[in-house]
DNA sequence: CAGTGGTCTAGACCACCCA
DNA sequence: GGGTGGTCTAGACCACTGT
């Protein structure tokens, strides 16, 4: 069926992978090394890892080199736990760096907290890490009612577990919607790779049990690093 | 930020495609002329069209050119509503095809499950359309004990509609998990697409009320065709 | 500084779609 | 049968990475 060079080139180069992921300690050769072993192209073969990185098998760090990808996290987003907590319980290793703390308006939280347009929030950036590569950027718009000296005290741990612990808020109903997107120039910049690589996109308002708007956060994930799991239980 | 030319060449692209939108009907002009258009090659050009591919704005029917895109479809997979309802809840015309009719065993179907590895189920296969685009290409693998006669009444109808109302099957529990994935060369032909184009990939396992295992199935989803939306109420 | 990936050129041939 | 998109070649230059 595949009579395309760059098919059959995209299943040797899976099968080489496979067999040679222990002795590459996780990075491939050269392109130009693997374009010379294929006896091909940079181009031809370029389209071939594109199939791969497209399938998750593996991706790029920007201007560095072609990788072979870790197992996937797995995810729920319907769920409280916090980053830290589901990344440990998988055996992975988490880390954050926060990249921004501000006060601000946003127009996306306003509309989906359902407040005014120019609604101020605390802002927080952070890039999440899972085993030291950067999987995650996102965006959190707090309502700053809910957490007034929020930015004074924050400092990479749990947003939730603050929320809950410090202001008592319960995070009782959420709307949550998830695009797959290209990854904008500054988003890609932000996790090292090349713009317009393939990405998640999950953005959720949070409202406690009485309807009142808590937080709503944009979230961007590189596209291979995450399986999304929901377990429900109840008919709909 | 942008120093290559093809994220410039994206970004008009973006404008022209917005302006020209009705004008050209849907159908960008061909490579060939968009090329000589902004004096550059096809290979640059095709670059910037896999950019606006990858946002979702444009894509690409198999050999017939590039189109722009309609609004992504709301899809609630935690949600029981068949694909025609919602489809014509949004304004959007449903079409479904049926592509095979069979029983036979499934190894995913049965882990997922929970039942023996050569378990049978009633294979049911079709492409889903939405306003004449084929969208979606999904496989139903049934338990036959649930639904014994089902392949010969089948004929494209819902089919948790015909669980619910033939069977009285409650659907209570569900597990569904969504990863993002380059389409098959099969899945890609049935939908008329390039081999390796971006899908969305969806598997649920749906069991009743007392656990018994229902039905298990497999979207794959033109990856800028839907927005996956799920509401929530009540503390996780 | 050497080598790498990112970008770009200027062609070419073929299979397929559509008129 | 003409034109299209899909594929492929054989180069080139540059910015950046890692040493």
């Amino acid at each position: 069926m595949p009579d395309a060079y760059y098919l059959q080139l995209t299943e040797q180069l899976r099968h080489l992978i496979t067999q040679h992921a222990a002795q590459w300690e996780g990075k491939l050769p050269a392109e130009r090394a693997l374009a010379e072993r294929f006896s091909t192209t940079r181009v031809t073969l370029r389209q071939a890892l594109a199939q791969l990185e497209g399938e998750g098998l593996i991706h790029r760090s920007n201007r560095r080199g072609w990788f072979i990808s870790p197992a996937r996290l797995m995810y729920d987003p319907t769920r409280d736990a916090g980053f830290n907590d589901y990344v440990r319980a998988q055996g992975r290793q988490p880390r954050t760096a926060v990249l921004q703390l501000e006060s601000r308006a946003h127009l996306p939280a306003a509309r989906a907290l359902n407040l005014p347009d120019d609604h101020v929030f605390h802002h927080i950036r952070r890039r999440r890490y899972v085993d030291d590569r950067a999987v995650l950027a996102e965006s959190l718009w707090v309502v700053p009612e809910r957490a007034p000296e929020l930015l004074s005290i924050y400092a990479s741990q749990s947003l939730w577990g603050l929320l809950r612990e410090r202001w008592g808020h319960h995070l009782a109903n959420r709307s949550i919607s998830m695009v797959s997107e290209a990854l904008s120039p500054g988003d890609a910049e932000e996790l090292f790779v090349a713009p317009g690589t393939a990405g998640l996109n999950i953005c959720r308002a949070i409202f406690d049990d009485q309807q009142r708007p808590i937080e709503y956060d944009e979230e961007h994930w590189l596209h291979d690093s995450l399986c999304i799991r929901v377990e429900l239980s109840g008919q709909q």
